[in-house]
DNA sequence: CCTGCTTATTATCTTTTGTTAATTTTTTCA
DNA sequence: TGAAAAAATTAACAAAAGATAATAAGCAGG
């Protein structure tokens, strides 16, 4: 079923929550199966479910007052993904979720999560490392931007998820780089044949 | 001294923190000056201190391998900063902060912070409240790379910061857009006079 | 108030990106 | 498998950005 040792490395389970603790949080969870190009959340959501794709790849996305489909994020395997707006804010959610592939997740309520956290002191580390953890990818992804041209944003983004380049239309990729999808490809041109 | 109020409002202190237990938090306090130009951390710091800027204006810079100076963040009055590599992962800090105006700015250590968070459960709320807060920013800030053009940024960040716009060079500014000085004065012009 | 230093603007040129559209390639699914 | 749809590439042009250098404006210190 689920792989503990692969969360336990992701998310430092292997640090501050016994195999028995991880059982706990994970039993409540629930297996969520979504088919290719089925959403998981709309724009508007109240959905305050939080989400770990186990199998698959999710596409978090939303449409701009002009009608332009932006891609913001790619979710791949062992990624969590949930309505912020909606835990920090109560507010619905800005964005869609929808599944790229066959994806299959495991999912919580948010307010099962924060009881099951209030009773085991242990998972509140967890839950400052998940943070911690989203916010240096937040940080590392301004930093790309501000610091990186398109063509060494793709070169790190190749590097960093050399799996998803094959995976994702490149139009998606292109959206999360923030260029489009021609220039996206005069970029593959350029790396390809340098000279 | 600290304008109570204000700072209530900005970190919700109306909501979790009553007058008193924000006098405990303020009393251990430290207040510092830093004269313009004066370095408030260096690259490498493992100084675990949060500042708040009282009066005055922090950079937050880098120096690429390339050697370029390039701004990352401007952290006018109100504004909450720390070396969050340190107090995150416990790393030293990838930044320099530079005073850019003769600042007045109140910290504390963050271990300190810490205890008086254990004893004060109202404030956990509070510390909450202010990561949740990082993070919307962080969010926001990335949206408008992926969203925006360069002018379309300059022009968020003159509506978001109109006070910033006047009294910060524009090099530092542009390359907080991350774009060069160059371009962020053609954009200037531009705008000037839209014919 | 003047001098020197830093910053901002402007100019010139090259490179890159955006835009639109045509063409090729790939994918989908009947 | 084969037709239709979607995506990727290429082309052509306009707009914008980077790089470098020259000039103008602003500021700091004596």
């Amino acid at each position: 079923m689920i792989d503990f040792e692969k969360l336990r490395q992701l998310y430092k389970f292997g640090k501050n929550l016994s195999r028995h603790d991880a059982r706990e949080l994970f039993d409540s969870a629930q297996s969520k199966t979504f088919q290719k190009k089925q959403i998981i959340m709309s724009q508007g959501s109240m959905k305050n479910e939080v989400f770990l794709v186990k199998k698959g790849l999710v596409r978090q996305y939303c449409i701009t007052e002009q009608g332009e489909d932006i891609t913001f994020r790619l979710i791949p395997e062992n990624f969590v993904f949930a309505n912020l707006n909606l835990l920090l804010f109560d507010q619905p959610s800005e964005y869609f979720y929808e599944a790229l592939e066959t994806t299959n997740t495991y999912s919580l309520n948010y307010h099962s999560l924060q009881k099951i956290l209030k009773r085991n002191i242990k998972l509140q580390a967890n839950r400052v490392f998940f943070w911690q953890k989203m916010m240096k990818q937040m940080h590392r992804r301004i930093e790309s931007f501000v610091l990186l041209t398109p063509e060494q944003r793709y070169l790190k983004f190749i590097k960093d998820h050399p799996e998803l380049d094959q995976r994702v239309p490149n139009k998606y990729i292109a959206s999360v780089l923030g260029i489009t999808p021609v220039s996206l490809s005069r970029i593959r041109g350029r790396i390809a044949k340098p000279q």
